[in-house]
DNA sequence: GGTCTGTGCGGGAGCGCTCTCACAGTGGCA
DNA sequence: TGCCACTGTGAGAGCGCTCCCGCACAGACC
């Protein structure tokens, strides 16, 4: 144990309760607001936690409330470009913004490998947190066990891979996958090719079975060779449109399962000299801002964030007060917004 | 209060003493690995904790201690695209890697107005974590006075405007600056733009006093025409380009303040029809990993992260272990990076 | 045999807080 | 006057842990 007598010791609850000639259970009802305090006790009671400066102790509280009143939102990407997507900055954001408004403390845990991933579980387990949002699952990712064993509160951004008890908000993949190939084959296209999300990644996976489902159900043929592996990056995106070129160099659209990837491949297909959307035409999943910036401007399937973080908090925070209650799961509808790019 | 009554309750000291046929303080002292434990005891302990799956309470560890064993970095930026920022990746993923093999925990917060700043400082006062690393600090930013003066172990990353007595890990920004532009005078160049970064950053603030001195050391006139402001983004750097070749179109080079910028200033440049580096030469700053891939691959500043993350660490802890020593600051060097844009 | 050092271990206090319970005081009502 | 709420307050227990202190016992040494 280290020396750390000489930092200035804060003041405890009983400090003011002297300071305000009070007892220590009023001043501990004053800090959280109970009704039964008398104007007077209250005022002084004030004034001495101004005066001495006092904060509470979240250890000792949470000692005996069980409760920490933080919540972690844990992102679970070996990729450091998790950083770069957008879409992670559009949850951030939501979710600290729904929250900005409560007394709950978000933190942000980010794992790289598995290692980092016990570590975050042990975190939990720990008591630090009341509850965790889980993004970026990918398929053999040991966190949800790890978590939903210690019963902590859980929220996956995403539905599970297995068929789990486990509470997700989930946009509607496989949907809006399905409408942006049926657009693609709706304006005439023949030879549509996809670029997917890594496919041990649960919206990658259904994003590419409902770009298959468009093609059966229109009674088209799917062709392996006309889907290329990306990784939701933008230099994923790049890659995967070039090997798509070479290996069909006839193909005429694309549906791209993120729109960083689709920027890439709109990239790509500018190097290559094809023209967008003369020449191949190209939709997007996410409708992130770039979507709208980028030349042309990208068709692309808009995601709810706007409902999805609200619901993504309200799901575990109801999991947290209400203990009993079978985890509750959304999955949100997305929509097709048209613009030049197809 | 909520009712938990139904979580499971984890297991505690007792319970494992208990199992275990020894006392509390034997099972405290083979948890924390103190040496003075019989190895039958400790046999007996340790398979009890697995039995019980036993995890150690860290608020109540905590309330003794007065350690948390969690850090905080503090990610302090109204805008969105702080994700996008390679640099943040790489300090996030740095300082993550760095305590991966420490049993201290990150968390990282996020603040994107005053609001949330205020938030953090009190979870960071309520005793959440032991230390903070402030990133992306604005001039106007509360948030190191909050810290610094409830005594937090604090450590920034950039020096901090005023000459206060906070401990920072900087990179040599303005000799950074200056070698860019330098470079510039020396290959030849005349009219010599710069877009800068932020003016309320002390990167910004330092990036654009390197480039005025190296111009001043030349003989050059400072046109205040050619000093466009960016915001460390690629968008940000499209803009400021565009702005810059329309207040003088026979600029014949850039120093951006960023890669990201840079990159966005290529986009500009090339959409105006002028060449890099044969019209306009352009240097960077940053060398993240964009640099070596775009079109023509940049010129650019490197700056040491390989260096600067562990440093932040480290004086961290250095603070958080010895309390009393005075709080240590380190600047690190920065080099020009040759490549193809100027 | 007596004293001493060292080792392994347990008892117990206490970290700062919450929360139950008891109690004094006040006012309403029969 | 007696009984009953009801309100504001304080005493005290206890959350799960660490750590100080003291005890029992073993072995070394005189």
């Amino acid at each position: 144990m280290t020396d750390i007598s000489t930092r200035p010791a804060s003041p405890t609850l009983d400090e003011v309760a002297v300071l305000a000639g009070v007892s220590r259970a009023t001043v501990s009802r004053v800090v959280n607001d109970s009704p039964r305090v008398s104007p007077e006790a209250r005022a002084a009671v004030h004034s001495a936690i101004a005066e001495l400066r006092y904060v509470p102790n979240r250890m000792a509280r949470s000692l005996v409330t069980r409760r920490t009143d933080t919540i972690a939102l844990v992102l679970n990407e070996p990729n450091t470009q998790v950083f770069s997507d957008p879409f992670f900055a559009s949850i951030v954001r939501g979710v600290s913004a729904t929250l900005a408004d409560t007394d709950l403390n978000l933190v942000l845990l980010t794992a790289q490998d598995e290692r980092e991933q016990q570590k975050i579980g042990r975190y939990a387990r720990q008591g630090h947190v009341d509850g965790v949002i889980l993004m970026s699952v990918h398929s053999n990712d040991p966190l949800p066990d790890i978590l939903a064993d210690a019963g902590m509160p859980l929220v996956m951004c995403g539905r599970p891979f297995d068929d789990r008890a486990v509470a997700y908000v989930d946009a509607d993949n496989r949907g809006g996958a399905e409408a942006a190939t049926a657009h693609l084959i709706a304006t005439g296209h023949s030879r549509i090719a996809t670029i997917t999300g890594p496919l041990d990644m649960i919206a990658g996976v259904d994003r590419l079975a409902g770009h298959r489902a468009a093609l059966t159900a229109a009674g088209r043929q799917v062709h392996p060779e006309l889907e290329a592996e990306g990784d939701f990056t933008e230099v994923g995106g790049v890659r995967a449109m070039e090997s798509l070129l070479a290996r069909d160099p006839e193909l005429d659209a694309v549906f791209v399962a993120s729109d960083p990837m689709a920027v890439g491949a709109l990239r790509a297909l500018r190097a290559a000299g094809r023209r967008v959307p003369e020449d191949v035409a190209v939709v997007g999943f996410d409708d992130a801002a770039v979507a709208a910036r980028c030349d042309p401007p990208l068709t692309t399937i808009a995601q709810p964030l706007t409902d999805m973080t609200p619901l993504l908090t309200e799901l575990l925070l109801r999991q947290i007060e209400g203990v009993g209650e079978p985890a509750e799961s959304r999955v949100c509808h997305t929509s097709l917004v048209r613009r030049a790019s197809a």
